[in-house]
RNA sequence: GCCGGGGUGGCGGAAUGGUAGACGCGCACGACUCAAAAUCGUGUAAGGUUACACUUGUGGAGGUUCAAGUCCUCUCCCCGGCACCA
C-alpha cells in the first residue's frame, strides 16, 4: 500500500477546483429542480411492475413536521427510490389528514378559522417534506378537509347506510356539564375533570352513528393470514376483536320469572359454583333490578361510577367494589337464588353484559365475595391432596364434588350439564369488538349526509347533492349543548330532496378515522370528480406494497381501513379485499434525555432546523443509522455529527478517484464495491437501513485505506448511496460528468464475491481457542480438518492428550474437540 | 387490571444456535498548529498483566445442547395500546 504513495497518480477530476461542501446550496438547488421536473411522478399507464409505497399521512398540526415523521417517511422514500432504480413503476404519494380536534381546539382558543389554520399548516408540512428530500408525486397531493375529498367521505357513509352498515343507537359519552359538550378521553385529566373547564366529567347517554364493523369480525381475523404484517400487530387485532366460543345461559329474575339476565361463559360447569351475579352500572335492567330501599344507594354508586373514565374503573380492579340491588335471579341448573350486584368493575358498553360470580374458582370473584360476605362454593377438588379453602382453587384439573356430578372430570361434567340444561343453554360466539362509533359532536370534520323530517325520519342526502359543504358561518365552534353545526341556520334547514317541505340536517360530523380509511384508494386517482377513484386505477396500484407508520394505529386506523376495503370489495367496487400487503412500524424517536419529545420537557428536535444546519442527507442518514426502524430510539446530536462527518468524507472521495490503479488495488477495489452492492441490496430488501449505513461507512474506510478508487467503483457507490442521501449523490453524480438524474438510473449489478479463505472457528470443550484458515477451493475431509486443527501451534497447549471423547465438525463454521 | 413489545460496553446499537460488542458516538494518546478548532492516525467490555497468558461477561434464577445474547420455564424491571388524540 505504501508504494502507491510514491508513484505519481493521475486524478480523474484534478482539473476541477476543490470545492467546499455547501449542503444548503446543493440541497436547495436539487430540491427545486426535482419538484419543477416532476421527477417522482408516477405513470398510471406504465407497463412496468408497480410498487406502491405508502406513509401514514400526517395530521398537519401547528408544530410542523416531527423527526418521527421523517424517520418513517425516509424509510418509504428509500424503498421507493430503490425500487425505482430496480426498474419498477413506483407510486409514493403524500397527503394531509387535515380534519381533527387539535385544530378545532386551537381555533376556539385563538378565535381563528380552522380552514385557514389548516392551509398554513399544510404549507409548512409540504415545504418541510421537500426540504428533507422526499421523492413524492406531488400531483397526487390530497387534503381530507377539502370538499373534493370529503365528498367521497360522505359518499362512503351513504354506501354503508344503503347496505345497512351505518345505523344510529344510544350510547354513553363523556359529557362536560359546564361547557355543555362531549369530551374526548384525552380532554379528561387523570382525576376525572375536564381539561378546559375543570368540571367533573360525567357519562351521558346520547344518540350516535355507528358502522357495523362487528359484521366483519371473522373475516378481519382470518384474512390476517394473507398479510405480511408484524406478528404483534396481527395479535393485537385478534385480541381486540376478541373472538371466543362459549355458551349463553339465561338467568330469570326471581320476582317475575320473565325478565332474563344473559350470561356468557366458556365453562358452563361453573354454574355449580356460582353464588352471585354482577351487572355493569350501564346495564339496561339496572332500574328494574333495584329495589326501592336500595334505590338511593345504587343511584349514588352509579353516578360515581359513570363519572370515572373506563381506565380509572379498570385500574380499580385490585379493590373490587359492588352493591347489592336487592334482587335475585335463579340459577337455571341448580335453581339456587343468586343475589344481583352492580359493579363499576364490569366494563362494557354492551348493555346486556352480566358476569357470573364463581368465587371458589376465580381470583377476582373470590375477593369480591370476601368483601361482600357472599358464599364461596367449591365444586372442584384436586385429584391429589386436600382443598385449601383460604383461597380460590384455580387449577384446570380435578374432580367435581357437586351432587349429581360427583367424581366426574371437568370435561365429563360439562357435557352432562349442557345436556341437562337443554334449551336453557345455547352455544354462541362472543366478540370483544364493538361497532365503530363514527359521529362526533364537533365542527372540524366531514358533515354526515343525513337529514331528518319533522317526524324524525332519516333522509339520506342524494349522491348528486354531495359534497355537503361544511358551513363557514359558525361564530363559535364550541358546542353549547348541541353540535356546532346546528348554529348555522342555512346549513341546518334544507328542502326535502325527496318531497315537499323542509328537512333538518344531522349536525354531527364524521370521525377522522373515516377520512383515513380510504385515502390510499384516492391516491390511485386523486383528481377524479365522478368517482372515489377509477376501478382500473385502484386495481393497478392497490394493494399497498409497503405501508409504514406507528404501531399505535393497530386497532384503530389499520382495522378500520381493512373493514372499509372489505365493504367496497363486497359491493364490487374493487377486486382486492385487503389494503396493505406489507406493513412495518417505525418506533418513536425519543428526546436526547430518553424521554418522549414534548414541549413540556423542552427536548423537541425540529427536522427542518437540523436540515438547515447539517443538511437533509445527514439528517436522513442519521435517522436511519440510529437503530432498527421499528425500535424506539433516543436522539443524539453527537451521533448526528458523526454521520455528518461521514457525509463530509463522501464529498472528499472525489479526490481519490484516479485513472489507473495498480493490479492489486484494482482487485481489492472491485471486491469491496461488489460486496457493498450485495450487502446494501440485501439490507434494503429487509428494511435494515441502519446496517446499510454502516456498510457505507465500512466501504469508505476501505477506500481510504486503499488510497484510491476507480471511477467505475465511485459511480456504483453513488448509485447505492442515492436512496439514502439523494442530494449529495445527485451532486457528485453530476460533478463526475454523468447525466441527470442519478435517481432514474439502474441499480448497479454486482458479481458474486468469492471468499478465497474460509475461517473456521476452533473450539475445545466448547470454548473458542482459535481459528483455522482454509483455502475455499479445496474440499477438506473431516480427518484433514482435525489434523490441521491439531497441528496449529497456538492450539498445542490445549491438546495435551491424543484421546478425544467426541469431535463436532460443522463445515464452514466450527470444529469442536471434546477432550 | 388486560393485551403487546423490550432489557447486550460510558452511549446508540451489531451478531442464519458456532470468535459477543460490527458501524458510529464518547474517551485516551499521537500527528498537524504558536495555540485552539477542524482533520488525520492508534487504542478502547470488565478484571488481570510491563506485555502476553488467563478469568468473567448480553436484567436475575434454572433448563435443553458438543455449543445459548439467540431455544424452553420461572422471575424482576422498563416502554406502548386499551375504543371521541391522530
Amino acid at each position: 500500500m505504501d508504494n502507491i504513495k510514491n508513484i505519481k497518480v493521475t486524478r480523474e477530476f484534478e482539473s476541477k477546483q476543490k470545492q467546499e461542501y455547501l449542503h444548503d446550496k446543493i440541497e436547495t438547488k436539487w430540491m427545486n429542480r426535482w419538484y419543477k421536473d416532476n421527477l417522482y411522478c408516477s405513470n398510471d399507464s406504465s407497463n412496468k411492475q408497480k410498487y406502491f409505497a405508502l406513509d401514514m399521512f400526517p395530521y398537519p398540526s401547528g408544530s410542523g413536521l416531527h423527526v418521527g415523521h421523517v424517520e418513517g417517511y425516509s424509510a418509504t422514500d428509500i424503498q421507493s427510490r430503490f425500487k425505482r432504480m430496480q426498474g419498477l413503476e413506483v407510486l409514493h404519494p403524500m397527503g394531509w389528514d387535515a380534519f381533527g380536534l387539535p385544530t378545532e381546539n386551537f381555533a376556539i382558543k385563538s378565535g381563528r378559522n380552522p380552514n385557514e389554520l389548516t392551509g398554513e399548516n399544510i404549507a409548512t408540512f409540504k415545504s418541510q417534506c421537500l426540504r428533507v428530500g422526499l421523492g413524492i408525486d406531488w400531483k397526487r397531493e390530497i387534503n381530507t378537509s377539502s370538499p373534493e375529498y370529503y365528498k367521497w367521505t360522505q359518499w362512503l357513509f351513504l354506501k354503508l347506510y344503503e347496505k345497512g352498515l351505518a345505523y344510529k343507537k344510544k350510547s354513553y359519552v363523556n359529557w362536560d356539564p359546564i361547557d355543555q359538550t362531549v369530551l374526548a378521553n384525552e380532554q379528561i385529566l387523570p382525576d376525572g375533570t375536564a381539561e378546559r373547564s375543570g368540571a367533573k366529567v360525567v357519562k351521558k347517554e346520547m344518540e350516535q352513528w355507528y358502522f357495523k364493523i362487528t359484521e366483519y369480525s371473522d373475516r378481519l381475523i382470518t384474512d390476517l393470514d394473507k398479510l405480511d404484517w408484524p406478528e404483534s400487530t396481527k395479535k393485537g387485532q385478534i385480541n381486540w376483536i376478541g373472538r371466543s366460543e362459549g355458551y349463553q345461559i339465561d338467568f330469570p329474575l326471581l320476582a317475575d320469572k320473565k325478565t332474563y339476565l344473559h350470561i356468557f361463559t366458556k365453562t358452563p360447569e361453573m354454574l355449580l359454583a356460582s353464588t352471585y351475579v354482577v351487572i355493569a352500572p350501564e346495564h339496561h335492567l339496572v332500574d328494574k333490578f333495584t329495589l326501592k330501599d336500595k334505590k338511593n344507594e345504587i343511584d349514588e354508586y352509579i353516578k360515581n361510577s359513570l363519572a370515572k373514565t373506563d381506565t380509572e374503573r379498570m385500574k380499580g380492579n385490585k379493590i373490587i367494589s359492588g352493591i347489592f340491588t336487592g334482587s335475585y335471579v335463579v340459577n337455571p341448573l341448580t335453581s339456587e337464588q343468586l343475589p344481583v350486584y352492580v359493579s363499576e368493575n364490569v366494563i362494557t358498553d354492551d348493555v346486556n353484559n352480566t358476569i357470573m360470580g364463581v368465587p371458589g374458582h376465580n381470583k377476582r370473584d373470590f375477593s369480591f365475595a370476601k368483601r361482600n360476605n357472599l358464599n364461596i362454593t367449591y365444586i372442584l377438588k384436586p385429584s391429589e391432596g386436600t382443598l385449601d379453602t383460604t383461597k380460590p382453587y384455580l387449577k384446570n384439573e380435578g374432580l367435581i364434588m357437586s351432587s349429581g356430578y360427583e367424581g366426574s372430570s371437568i370435561e365429563e361434567s360439562r357435557i352432562k350439564i349442557i345436556k341437562d340444561l337443554g334449551n336453557r343453554i345455547k352455544p354462541i360466539t362472543s366478540y370483544k369488538l364493538k361497532d365503530w362509533l363514527v359521529s362526533r359532536e364537533r365542527y372540524w370534520g366531514a358533515p354526515i349526509p343525513i337529514a331528518y323530517t319533522s317526524d324524525n325520519v332519516e333522509i339520506p342526502i342524494p349522491e348528486k347533492d354531495l359534497p355537503i359543504i361544511l358551513p363557514s358561518d359558525i361564530a363559535d365552534y364550541r358546542p353549547k349543548g348541541k353540535a356546532p353545526l346546528s348554529q348555522s341556520e342555512s346549513f341546518m334547514q334544507i328542502p326535502n330532496p325527496f318531497g315537499s317541505g323542509e328537512v333538518t340536517r344531522e349536525p354531527k360530523t364524521l370521525d377522522t378515522f373515516v377520512d383515513s380509511s380510504f385515502y390510499f384508494l384516492r391516491f390511485c386517482d386523486p383528481n377524479n370528480n365522478g368517482e372515489l377513484a377509477g376501478k382500473a386505477k385502484m386495481e393497478k396500484w392497490m394493494p399497498v406494497d409497503l405501508y409504514i407508520g406507528g404501531a399505535e394505529h393497530t386497532v384503530g386506523h389499520l382495522l378500520y381501513s381493512r373493514f372499509i376495503t372489505k365493504v367496497l370489495y363486497d359491493m364490487g367496487y374493487i377486486n382486492f379485499d385487503e389494503p396493505f400487503k406489507k406493513l412495518r412500524h417505525q418506533g418513536i424517536v425519543l428526546g436526547e434525555d430518553h424521554r418522549k419529545m414534548s414541549k413540556r420537557w423542552g427536548n423537541v428536535i425540529r427536522p427542518d432546523q437540523i436540515a438547515e444546519k447539517y443538511g437533509a442527507d445527514s439528517l436522513r442518514l442519521y435517522e436511519m443509522f440510529m437503530g432498527p426502524l421499528e425500535q424506539a430510539k433516543p436522539w443524539s446530536t453527537d451521533g448526528l455529527i458523526g454521520v455528518n462527518r461521514f457525509v463530509n468524507r463522501v464529498w472528499k472521495m472525489i479526490d481519490k478517484v484516479i485513472v489507473s490503479q495498480t493490479e492489486d488495488i484494482l482487485i481489492q477495489d472491485e471486491k469491496n464495491i461488489n460486496s457493498l452492492i450485495n450487502k446494501v441490496t440485501s439490507h434494503f430488501e429487509q428494511g435494515k437501513y441502519n446496517l446499510a449505513v454502516s456498510e457505507y461507512m465500512k466501504y469508505l474506510n476501505g477506500v481510504e485505506k486503499l488510497g484510491s478508487i476507480s471511477k467505475d467503483s465511485f459511480e456504483k457507490f453513488l448509485l447505492v448511496l442515492a436512496p439514502l442521501a439523494p442530494f449529495i449523490a445527485e451532486e457528485l453524480w453530476e460533478r463526475i460528468g454523468n447525466e441527470y438524474s442519478i435517481h432514474l438510473q439502474n441499480w448497479p449489478s454486482s458479481s458474486e464475491v468469492k471468499e478465497e479463505t474460509i475461517v473456521l472457528s476452533v473450539q475445545i470443550n466448547g470454548k473458542f481457542r482459535g481459528t483455522l484458515k482454509l483455502d475455499s477451493s479445496i474440499d477438506f475431509s473431516e480427518e484433514e480438518i482435525i489434523d490441521l486443527a491439531k497441528t496449529q501451534q497456538d492450539l498445542s497447549k490445549y491438546l495435551h492428550t491424543e484421546k478425544y471423547k467426541k469431535i463436532i465438525y460443522i463445515p464452514k463454521k466450527v470444529i469442536n474437540i471434546i477432550l
